[in-house]
RNA sequence: CGGGCUGUAGUAUACCGGUAGUACGUCUGUUUUGGGAACAGAUAGACUGGGUUCGAUUCCCAGCAGCCCGACCA
């Protein structure tokens, strides 16, 4: 894409109402825009990057056996009456609305209610189980208060899979698969270093529910981590009972902050009971199914990636989430230098690489350079007269320092590369 | 939801009970071009409503909005 025509631009100054490093960054680079307070649009450079870590997480949804769905955002409140978490007093963070009669509806936070409703008209038997169905999809939450960027927002898109199982063995493995599952997708989208499972509070149906934590000052949350081990506890759950269970020692555990970019638990028959979602057995009995639901919010995930990575001139991406893999730019007015560029550019596009090019016009290279150092695409191609006196294009990668100048044959070879990260 | 802070242009600020000035940014043009360039011109502002007052951006009240701490986060 060339970047003169991109119509979104990079701002110089901080904007007055955010606090957090995710937000500031990506409002200046023109990743996302601010509509209100937790509700964020997403521009053309942030909405690449949500899509590859949608891609990322959906590759691995797919390859656990997930069928994709993509469910309403307008609810039946008679559904969520019949769980219970209708009302205000239980679930505070409902947004509501009416229909013209002046029936309520409400706006998903959440989608067991309507996915197990749906589903008892498709699932009978045990041998439509297990089962796993996951979604991309806008959530509503009326938080009480947003933060943080898009760390914490009122409108996310999320990751929502739930599981359906016959028996709790049965479960037990598709939730044991689905951890490392979560670790590939971090290991991918290039937090995997910075992310650990953790332990948390299971609610009233099982000991512990799992969060993927991500080390960040600012996070939220308050973690114990053992890094010997690769676990951490979550500080609501953290005693000398629970870290006997888990085999920690109170004397090997770091304290840290971290962000919690996704969670897994256990639902047993929370949802199935009272649906009535139940399965036919081989003796012909009849039994509850039993649940798992695993979320991953999106916007979190590109917030936490950029809280944990960026440095004081901006973004950093990793490679396989970033917007762009190359940023080209072009120094200076000399004709013969865009020229130049211009050939360099359509050459990578034809390698089918992705690159931002750089090609506006009385521009400084100053402001290109700081420019390229905010957006944080993981490689910087320089052209310039002084690059052309030396045969080549400086490449520089976002998180070094040094460039060096490499032919374009080199050049399309690293670009044409798979992810390293 | 409890507490705190704040609302003057895109950003940072100034003055003032007599209708708002500066800097940066942004836009246009000219000259520049290896780490946010120079000059010229232009652009753009008192959160909303009510009260006091001859007159309110300024004082008072209410609302709204934003940020921060806490609580909450299925």
């Amino acid at each position: 894409m060339r970047q003169s025509k991109l119509f979104t631009k990079t701002r110089k100054e901080m904007p007055a109402d955010e606090a957090s490093k995710n937000a500031e960054l990506l409002i200046r680079g023109g990743f996302i825009h601010k509509e209100m307070a937790g509700v964020y649009t997403y521009l053309p450079l942030g909405l690449r990057v949500l899509k590859k870590i949608e891609n990322i997480i959906r590759e691995e949804m797919n390859a656990i056996g997930g069928q994709e769905v993509s469910m309403t955002a307008l609810q039946n409140p008679e559904l969520w009456k019949k769980t219970n978490r209708w009302s205000d007093e239980v679930v505070d963070n409902w947004f509501k609305t009416k229909l013209k009669n002046d029936a309520e509806l409400g706006l998903g936070f959440t989608h067991e209610e309507p996915l197990v409703n749906m589903l008892t008209g498709f699932i009978s038997s045990y041998k439509d189980l297990p089962l796993a169905i996951y979604q991309f999809q806008t959530k509503f939450r009326n938080e009480l208060r947003a933060k943080s960027g898009i760390l914490r927002g009122r409108e996310f898109l999320m990751k929502d899979m739930y599981s359906f199982h016959t028996s709790a063995e049965d479960f037990r493995n598709f939730y044991e698969k689905m951890k490392d599952v979560y670790k590939n997708i971090f290991q991918r989208a290039g937090i995997g270093h910075l992310t650990y499972m953790t332990f948390a509070s299971g609610g009233v149906f099982s000991k512990y529910s799992h969060e993927f934590q991500t080390i960040t000052s600012a996070g939220e949350d308050t973690i114990y981590l053992d890094e010997e081990k690769g676990i951490a506890v979550n500080k609501e759950v953290f005693n000398d009972e629970v870290l006997n269970n888990l085999g920690l020692e109170k004397d090997k555990l770091v304290e840290k902050r971290a962000i919690e970019v996704g969670n897994i638990f256990e639902l047993k028959t929370r949802f199935s009971e009272p649906f009535d979602l139940s399965y036919t057995d081989e003796k012909g009995q009849k039994h509850p199914i039993l649940m798992g639901c695993y979320g991953i919010g999106l916007g979190r995930f590109m917030g936490a990636v950029i809280e944990a990575l960026a440095d004081d001139k901006g973004i950093i991406w990793p490679e396989s989430i970033a917007p762009f893999k190359v940023h080209l730019l072009a120094l200076g007015e000399n004709s013969k230098v865009l020229q130049e560029a211009n050939k360099i550019y359509d050459a990578l596009s034809q390698k089918g690489v992705e690159v931002l090019f750089d090609d506006r016009s009385e521009m400084s290279a100053g402001e290109k350079f700081a420019d390229a150092d905010l957006l944080g695409i993981p490689y910087r191609a320089v052209v310039s007269e002084r690059s052309m006196k030396e045969n080549g294009i400086e490449l520089k990668k976002r998180s070094e320092e040094k460039g060096k100048i490499i032919a374009l044959d080199e050049l399309l070879k690293i670009c044409s590369k798979k992810f390293t990260n």
